[in-house]
DNA sequence: ATGGCTTCCATCGGAAGA
């Protein structure tokens, strides 16, 4: 099962790129973030026409992810826990069936957290302390289980192209680094660094500065798998040229393929 | 130190992203 998450920074904007990379890597499932789309507005059509079926968690302008999964998708549930008066669209859960396993996806788009300090830093801290109470119970259930999305955390150094660049920001800060690492220390696998230990593997380019044409990129597109999904575990890889064509997201696909 | 692009919503500028 081919499963990918995909930051495509607005559905109605990157429909066509959006199609284009559908049809081409056929992933089993897609998760979705930042699709900045109320879940009536969503384009179904041209995408179910491709074979998918459709799970969104939308809002207004701004958030918002979706699953998108040639199986039929089961169990599905919006929000992450723990907080009930957050109302921003990050967390979507769903089952979807392999040709053996039951494979548990969870779809996140953790907040950015810029500027920190600040309000919106401490909102990014207080989303990683539930997605780390959750990650907790994924492990304890003992499932195949993927928790993929835009973390918007750069893990460590050799995951940005000019990491001096970052120190200061939300998405490299020691506390949010640290956050990050509880959560893949509880026994998580971070499964594109299973593939490859290598700097240079980046997720992200900004729009500004010709980030793109001087690889100018950082990694915060993640796939955390448990220990029953990396025993199935059996590729990982970056669709990096999907951020040189036309009208790109600024983030591109991450995925992995398990044996399930 | 700031803004540089891009998206969205709603206009013709502002917020948010990272």
């Amino acid at each position: 099962m081919k499963i990918a998450t995909f930051n495509i920074n607005g559905i109605k904007a990157r429909l066509p790129a959006l199609l284009e990379w559908l049809g081409e890597v056929q992933p089993d499932v897609a998760l979705l973030q930042e699709i900045k789309s109320v879940d009536e507005n969503f384009p179904r059509l041209k995408i179910e026409e491709l074979g998918y079926n459709i799970e969104t968690h939308g809002q207004k302008s701004f958030n918002g992810i979706a699953v998108l999964s040639k199986r039929p998708i089961e169990e599905v549930t919006r929000g992450l826990p723990g907080d009930d008066s957050d109302e921003q669209a990050r967390w979507i859960e769903a089952v979807v069936m392999g040709e053996r396993d039951a494979v548990r996806l969870c779809g996140l788009y953790l907040p950015n957290g810029n500027p920190a300090p600040g309000p919106k830093y401490d909102y990014k801290l207080a989303w990683m302390e539930r997605l780390e109470a959750r990650a907790r119970d994924l492990l304890t259930a003992e499932e195949i289980a993927v928790m993929a999305g835009d973390y918007n955390v750069i893990p460590e150094r050799r995951d940005a192209e000019r990491p001096d660049a970052w120190i200061d920001d939300a998405l490299f800060l020691p506390e949010t680094r640290r956050a990050w690492r509880r959560i893949v220390n509880l026994g998580f696998s971070d499964a594109l660094r299973e593939t490859t230990q290598s700097g240079g593997v980046y997720t992200f380019w900004d729009y500004q500065r010709g980030a793109w044409e001087r690889n100018d990129g950082i990694r915060i597109d993640h796939a955390l798998v448990t220990p029953q999904a990396a025993d199935r575990l059996v590729a990982a890889g970056v669709d990096a040229n999907v951020r040189g064509r036309e009208k790109p997201s600024d983030h591109v696909p991450v995925w992995i393929e398990l044996d399930v």
